[in-house]
DNA sequence: ATGAAAGCGCTAACAC
DNA sequence: GTGTTAGCGCTTTCAT
């Protein structure tokens, strides 16, 4: 069918073709008459014109087009992120290009390189470690990045949870049902997220009048169900804690198995909180007690925070922080007597 | 820093831009002297050029951009498979573009027009309901696309699970078990996978020397746990099977909680095994029996499928059929004597 | 085998 | 307010 061009826009309402870009974009300078403004935006609607995004590309320098990257596709984490960022970017005209580190930092700086080839104008980073060269670097140059859930020594703007408050009320949840010893299973470290939450039960502990002992933390190496289970195993194993924090509800997932693993019954044995509240916890058998993250508007302000700068580089967008939730479920209980 | 043209390569090893591209895409016809290919590749290297992909796609036509729709991001079913794609894709210089219509057959019209103003060469379609207008028209215009796990009425290459020959092992596993009444939580009508599995089963069910009742069906609004959790509701309800094969995992983890609600414990009361083997089948308590599928072996065939398709518009692709292979956990057991 | 020149679709800069 | 011109970066004729 041959493709319409502004050319045919511009035939069929008898102007110039410069002149029908500029009727069909009017925040230009150089205003346009009413009437030609009309005759252009009713001959593109009647054919059907789209522009060719390829040709404003080449003429604007702009893709229209942000790069995604999540440290795993395959925690039920972020599928709901992407969603809030993919909606908010679409209603702007922009595309998200989406990758995954899976995990591995050292995939990161590839990623990205494949992104800055495809031109992205900008970039949200839900996977950058605390010292993150590859973003580090991006983020240097100036080109506009909002961070999730992850704060990085260089300077950009960042959504993240504010994990103290709804795990503060976790830890007091916890204390109310007479739990005195409650373990932590802490993320791997060098993410900012897992230091944050560790800092916040300990003050929930201190808060709830309790002493945070150091062998009530294990470390799981991965946010994964099964670094959860080897860790909830470790932490199981020294017999001490009644309840337990898990770094996310991937590693509360792992916890599960290792209950059962050692014929302990949640919350009946222990009782077992998650942070997230990730679509499947609500399915989990003792449906999970988790601190509530409203994963889909994480990323839909992630995504307003970048179109802020995109329109505006010089902008400062500050952090946001938004608000946690305990979602009391099944997997916590009454101390045993 | 003055982004890097193909001028400049030029300009470093001494030869006319048009030279140094025809050196850099070696395909083309007009071979290049060896010397001359060596020193633009090595120029090339050392300046770390990339070729702009706009500038490229304007003259090309060609955009290096695939639209992936899937129907529910939030089924962990998908991601691996969105891995799968991503990879091979990303391994032939295309990068895709990802969309989901969130169970919502309305949206694929809508979300398949961002692609196409975004020049998507291919696309890659899990959502397509049997009989979807959007992908049926593009399919008629000839625009490749590959359809996975969905068959529609227009005629486009698939890549599917060959789910008969895991749901016959299913069947016979439960009929070993000595289940003669084996229900069936069949997923939404207007889906191809929905049919094949419900036929799957009957089939499985005659083999095994026994006769699938009407009343042993029930049928799952939505691939969705909460979907499951009612359909299973009523299939207990009415008191007759003591086996279930769930159309997929989600549907099976909503029978975990239909089971709980009733005070039934699998697979002492009730067995039941899923399909899909998704990421997290194995976390469940119990752990689910399922037909496993490799996600993202799915994925990069769907991938291989549409570049082929891609490469040579006229190729004539086959259906890919992959097989599925059932993973006995613990969600199934012997029947109660 | 390589250089010259043209042009993909669009819009910014400059006329008038 | 609108037409003219030029050029984004690349590849592909057409010459040589």
């Amino acid at each position: 069918m041959g493709r319409l061009t502004i050319k045919d826009v511009a035939r069929a309402a008898g102007v110039h073709p410069a002149t029908a870009s500029r009727a069909l974009n009017p925040l230009l300078p150089g205003r346009i008459s009413a009437g030609t403004t009309e005759r252009v935006a009713r001959a593109a609607a009647e054919l059907g014109y789209v522009a060719d995004p390829v040709g404003r590309s080449l003429r604007t320098q702009r893709s229209g087009t942000v790069g995604v990257l999540v440290p795993d596709l395959l925690n039920p984490f972020y599928p709901p992120v992407l969603r809030g960022v993919q909606e908010v970017l679409r209603g702007h005209g922009f595309e998200a290009l989406i990758a995954s580190t899976d995990n591995d930092p050292g995939r990161a700086g590839a990623l990205l390189d494949v992104f800055r080839g495809r031109r992205c104008e900008g970039y949200v980073i839900a996977s950058a470690s605390r010292r993150d060269d590859a973003v580090g670097r991006l983020i240097a140059e100036g080109v506009p990045v909002v961070l999730v859930n992850r704060l990085t020594e260089a300077a950009a703007p960042s959504v993240t949870s504010d994990d103290a408050r709804g795990i503060g009320q976790a830890v007091r949840h916890l204390a109310e049902l007479g739990h005195t010893r409650i373990g932590h299973l802490a993320g791997p470290s060098g993410i900012s997220v897992t230091r944050a939450r560790e800092a916040a039960w300990r003050a929930g502990l201190r808060a709830a009048g309790l002493t945070p002992e150091r062998s009530w933390v294990v470390r799981a190496g991965q946010y994964t169900a099964s670094a959860g289970e080897r860790a909830c195993g470790t932490l199981l194993d020294r017999g001490e804690v009644t309840a337990i924090l898990a770094g996310n509800d991937m590693i509360a997932v792992g916890c599960y198995a290792a209950f059962a693993a050692r014929g302990l019954s949640c919350p009946e044995d222990v009782s077992l909180v998650g942070i997230n509240n990730m679509p499947l916890a609500e399915w989990l058998r003792p449906s999970l007690t988790t601190v509530a993250i409203d994963q889909e508007e994480l990323g839909a302000r992630a995504a307003r925070l970048l179109l802020a700068r995109l329109a505006d580089p010089a902008a400062r967008v500050g952090d946001v922080a938004l608000p946690t939730e305990l979602v009391v479920r099944r997997s916590t209980g009454p101390v045993r007597p």
